[in-house]
DNA sequence: GCAAGGTC
């Protein structure tokens, strides 16, 4: 940069983030920082080589696009604007003031830097700021490129800004913003509209282009699952003596498909001598986990403590603005040497839980471990070594202590392991066993309780030793069909697959729950989700697909490196979305039913009787008055007139029948009250029941 | 009462 300005003249650097503008300003001034309050937002300025500098920052994306109509039940809707994020989240007071802030900043400004993260969500945040809130800086402004917040890097980065370096990211990241507003809110709406117009009362109904194919995911599990036809298979296992000492060790097929095979085995070894023919022993190095990134943090305090994604997500933030760890949003497994390790082990060794640890590693000289995966904005995440300045909450202090102990560990020795294994020939047939052991914890002690590993036992056997074979069982099994996803392992899967980012995508698991289209602590699809994604598939197969991802993310690519403007990509699309969702339009009203009907027996559940034979769009179900604290049977389409209602018995518990009433239609529920469960239509004028109504009545004086 | 992506 050169250095031509008079005192008043002065440089705004946009940053992405606070923490990003405090740290900017700390590695270009040195010294001298004056923080500077400007609309309520802290700033901050300095002289470099006589020159005034001014950095200030967004707090992520202040600009969104919206619809500028806002009407939520029209769609499709193409024409879209960009809008000051509080305009369209009236929650967001905050950026309000920094736009003004920074408004007024770049009022005075004679040159522009953009310092948000170099990446297409960053130089679109930096983009969108100079565009509008500086007047259309875009252009002129100077990029400052650089993947770590260290001084060096940083000061390199200002030394050789350039201007218009970031375009096709920010057109890329622009174009992002459209795609996924056009496809997620028009079906979204679509689907709202669709439960109106099917009679049913407002649910919000949403997809998008992650939500789709993550709920998909969920889906397709639940579909095999259902349909899985459970194969026999047979194990076998052998009972064998050495002294006195009985053992049972498995033959070394561990699945056998035919049960006159797995006879076989035991027919040819029964009443035979075995012999141990082979003892292994192996001595192998265990090295120390990887450091935390976001998700590798998500799955295991949802392995150990049972942490929900999004709830460790949250928990790690509150720790972040406490300043006891670092940035939690990260794909990096990486420990750069620029954060002082050293002096953070020292200080975490002021904490008496982690004291020792501290000792011994800072005896020897400290070499983390790390791995593959890195982040151009962030390291992974590690402890600050700040001491908590307030009391910490149980779970706050679990997953501090997971972080804490897992940085230590990554400074430790290889933890060394020994393995036996073991064959015992009877015939031509083999069993096998073996175990593991710790000879050297080295890493695990640092995290005993968090470690993975466990210690297995096995009698002691020596090459040639002879044992009598007491017994051999073979068992049938069968294979099991696969497990549920859970939120952990979906959120694997999302990251396998591609989709989402580290920062979303606990919040769009959380979003599926919301929706109750997944439930339970193993997520099974529920009817809504099962109907959501039979409805798109019909109408809309793109938006639960990864693929449009995939080819978005290729699209967005060339957009990047200019080779594409987007516009084609975005005209396309919206011809698809307009006939997709005219299509869905026409058959809106038997879509919303189906929708609807699987909401109602999802949200009520055993609750739902059938369907309603008086206004044939709603459903029959159990209702507690509030008033009177009575059950009685009333018409989910009440809202929309249907008055249907029959009184119930008030004690017993409620069954509803598969059939309906053969005489009127009405549905059955069977009763059980202290005897055998009782059949009942619920009409109370069913002519099937003629004289039986004293019946009910009875029960219901009883009651 | 709609998405996904930043950030608090």
């Amino acid at each position: 940069m050169t250095n031509n300005s008079t005192a008043q003249d002065y440089t705004l650097v946009v940053c992405e983030k606070p923490d990003a503008a405090r740290r900017v300003a700390e590695a270009l001034a040195g010294t001298g920082i004056r923080p500077v309050i400007v609309e309520g937002v802290e700033t901050f300025e300095f002289l470099k080589a006589n020159e005034k500098f001014v950095v200030c920052s967004a707090m992520g994306h202040l600009y969104t696009i919206s619809d500028p109509f806002k009407r939520r039940g029209v769609y499709p809707v193409f024409d879209l604007e960009w809008y000051p994020v509080d305009l369209v989240n009236k929650e967001l007071k905050q950026t309000k003031r920094r736009i003004d802030a920074i408004r007024k900043l770049a009022a005075g400004a004679k040159r522009f830097v953009n310092a948000c993260d170099f990446d297409v969500e960053g130089e679109t945040i930096g983009h969108n700021v100079l565009r509008y809130a500086c007047d259309g800086k875009e252009d002129v402004a100077l990029r400052a490129k650089f993947s770590t917040l260290t001084k060096d890097e940083l000061v390199s980065a200002f030394d050789e800004a350039k201007p218009r370096t970031g375009e096709g990211l920010a057109r890329a990241g622009r174009t992002r913003h459209f795609i996924d507003f056009l496809w997620g809110v028009n079906f979204s709406r679509a689907l709202s509209q669709a439960i109106l117009q099917g009679g049913h009362r407002y649910k919000t109904v949403s997809v998008g282009r992650v939500q789709g194919p993550t709920l998909f995911f969920v889906v397709k599990r639940e579909a095999e699952i259902r349909t899985f036809v459970p194969v026999p298979y047979w194990t076998v296992r052998g009972v064998f003596q050495k002294n006195e000492e009985r053992f049972e060790a498995p033959y070394s097929v561990d699945k056998i498909s035919r049960m006159i095979e797995a006879e076989s085995i035991g027919k040819a070894c029964e009443g035979q001598e075995a012999v141990v023919s082979e003892v292994k022993r192996s001595i192998f190095r265990e090295r120390p986990p990887l450091p935390f990134n976001t998700g590798e943090l998500q799955k295991e305090a949802f392995r150990v403590f049972g942490f929900s994604p999004s709830r460790t997500l949250h928990v790690a933030e509150r720790l972040y603005l406490d300043a006891l760890i670092s940035y939690p949003r990260t794909s990096s497994q990486k420990i750069p040497s620029s954060i002082d390790y050293g002096q953070i082990i020292q200080k975490l060794g002021r904490m008496r839980d982690y004291a020792v640890y501290s000792q011994r590693l800072l005896k020897k000289e400290l070499r983390p471990r790390e791995g593959e995966q890195s982040d151009s904005a962030h390291p992974s995440i590690y402890p600050t070594g700040e001491y908590p300045k307030r009391r910490l909450e149980v779970w706050e202090k679990r997953l501090f202590d997971m972080i804490v102990r897992r940085f230590l560990a990554n400074f430790a020795d290889d933890a060394v392991r020994e393995r036996i294994s073991a064959t015992i020939t009877v015939e031509d047939h083999r069993f096998k066993l073996s175990a593991s052991r710790t000879i050297e914890e080295g890493w695990i002690n640092f995290c005993e309780a968090y470690a993975n590993l466990l210690d297995t036992s096995m009698p002691e056997l020596n090459e040639g030793d002879a044992l009598r074979v007491v017994r051999v069982k073979c068992e049938q099994k069968f294979y099991s069909p696969p497990y549920r996803y859970n939120q952990a392992s979906l959120l694997e899967k999302m990251e396998r697959e591609g989709i989402g980012t580290k920062a979303t995508r606990a919040e769009i698991i959380s979003t599926l729950i919301e929706r109750g289209y997944v439930s339970g602590n193993s997520l099974v699809a529920t009817d809504v989700g099962l109907s959501v994604i039979e409805t798109m598939s019909k109408y809309s197969p793109d938006i639960i697909s990864t693929e449009l991802t995939r080819q978005t993310e290729k699209h967005l690519e060339r957009i990047e490196v200019c080779e594409e403007d987007g516009e084609g990509l975005v005209e396309d699309m919206m011809r698809t979305i307009s006939s997709q969702t005219i299509a869905l339009k026409s058959m809106e009203k038997e879509i919303g039913t189906e929708i609807g009907q699987s909401i109602t027996a999802t949200l009520f559940g055993q609750s739902v009787l059938g369907a309603c034979p008086v206004c044939k769009l709603g459903r029959l179900r159990v209702i507690r008055s509030s008033k009177t604290r009575k059950r009685f049977v009333g018409c989910t389409n009440y809202r929309n007139g249907c008055r249907a209602s029959a009184p119930l018995p008030q004690k017993g518990v409620l069954k509803p029948a598969s059939k309906t009433c053969t005489y009127c239609g009405w549905p059955v529920v069977f009763v059980r009250l202290r005897r055998a469960p009782w059949r009942l239509c619920v009409n109370v004028n069913c002519t099937g029941k003629r004289g039986r109504d004293r019946e009910l009545s009875t029960v219901q004086k009883t009651g």
